[in-house]
DNA sequence: TGCTATCGGAGCGTTTCGCTCCGAATGAAG
DNA sequence: CTTCATTCGGAGCGAAACGCTCCGATAGCA
């Protein structure tokens, strides 16, 4: 089943490691497809791992989510670093987005607004976001990125082509996904476009969708 | 909009009619919003009506469900009208994505995959995707297109857009999606890009989504 | 061959949800 | 004003789903 090498090790906690590996990339194709609605036995079953497996490494669902929450922004963060030590500024950007997308972190990050959110959590997310600005700075200093555009508007975009979660790779929803990002990517690009409608979008409605709702009591469904 | 010949339609039955409309436009909202999970009592009270009078006029959920998805499929065709008699195609592509989105269309279109599908809603289906090739022709034709942008490019981004509900107007979110719009229909127009990857995305796929999934539907099963 | 650590998944208690049912409210007719 | 037909709202029911626990089975190790 594994490689023999390390079998030799410690026989079940190789195993134990393994399923440990499992069911945090199950969940995160579940959860980043299915929203956090997705249910802990369909994680179980795609991580090929009895429920109990699964309970003993993460307490509850809530710590799965907070773990892979944690992840997907540690991702992001390595992908930003990754980028800005490109050799110019628009291919970095284009492979961030990318990644960010392949990788679900965008179908993740909204996630965190049905959970408690720790300060730690909310350190990383801000690192994150001042290396997309030192990102997105770069790109406008070197004049590959459309006038107006904001970190956060690259931000919102990463998050509206995750939504649907990391397709498979090599299915037709991954080719159409990429198609059409190609197709906004072109248009984040510098050229002879007017101005972007409206005010950017601001670092406080960003970070609202944080704040855990006090109950999902429905009737609310309010503007604003 | 009162039927003055018409006496009968006062009173308690104005009411009713009055109801059955506003149950119709709050349940849009709310599908497209939290998508086919969506409580029916977060319609009726979103609606301001009771559950008795939403279910005297619509049988179950899932017709509600259909109804919805045949107005707003007819609703993109008239915007694919409107957008083929508008003095060029740019605008009345542009016109028509935004239309579809605004309204919710695109994310009316994939509930679709929960329930069963009528001749009727094929057909009306098939009627939409017609009149929006001929849209996409046309734009060709002017030169305003992106080489390689077929119709199904067009209808795949207004779905993507439109996934998250049609945004109460005024509210931040609306005005970040404005702008991710803006962004992307400008990748759309016709300028020196490279071309797009992978192949186009096929009809065959498209319509697959309609196909009742190996999910049997977890909310309505007792009645059809 | 036992002993221990780990595994899988059936089942429990709770919550959610679609839908029904009925008393209250409304307005027309007498 | 009283009567009656119609429509309204929402409490509550039965069923299904879900998070989580618990335990018999199993695989490594001495």
């Amino acid at each position: 089943m594994a490689e023999p090498q390390y079998r030799s090790r410690r026989g079940r906690q190789a195993e134990a490691e393994r399923n440990d590996r499992r069911v945090l990339d199950a969940a995160r194709e579940v959860f980043a497809a299915h929203g956090a609605g997705a249910t802990v036995a369909e994680i179980a079953e795609r991580a090929g791992v009895g429920m109990g497996s699964l309970y003993r490494r993460y307490g509850s669902k809530s710590d799965l989510l907070r773990q892979l929450c944690m992840q997907a922004m540690e991702e992001s963060i390595q992908a930003a670093e990754a980028a800005l030590a490109a050799p110019d500024a628009w291919t970095g950007l284009s492979d961030y987005v990318h990644a960010c997308v392949a990788r679900g972190s965008g179908a993740l990050a909204p996630l965190a607004g049905s959970l408690e959110t720790t300060p730690e959590m909310w350190e990383t997310s801000r690192r994150g976001r001042r290396l997309l600005e030192q990102l997105a700075d770069r790109a406008h200093r070197e004049g590959v990125l459309r006038a107006g555009v904001t970190a956060l508007d690259v931000a919102w975009l990463v998050e509206f082509f995750g939504r649907r979660g990391p397709a498979a790779p090599g299915t037709e929803d991954e080719a159409i996904r990429r198609r059409l990002l190609a197709i906004s990517l072109d248009g984040l690009r510098n050229h002879d476009a007017g101005p972007l409608p409206g005010p950017a979008p601001s670092a406080r409605h960003y970070e609202r969708r944080w704040q855990l709702e006090p109950k999902p009591t429905p009737g609310d469904t309010q503007h604003d």
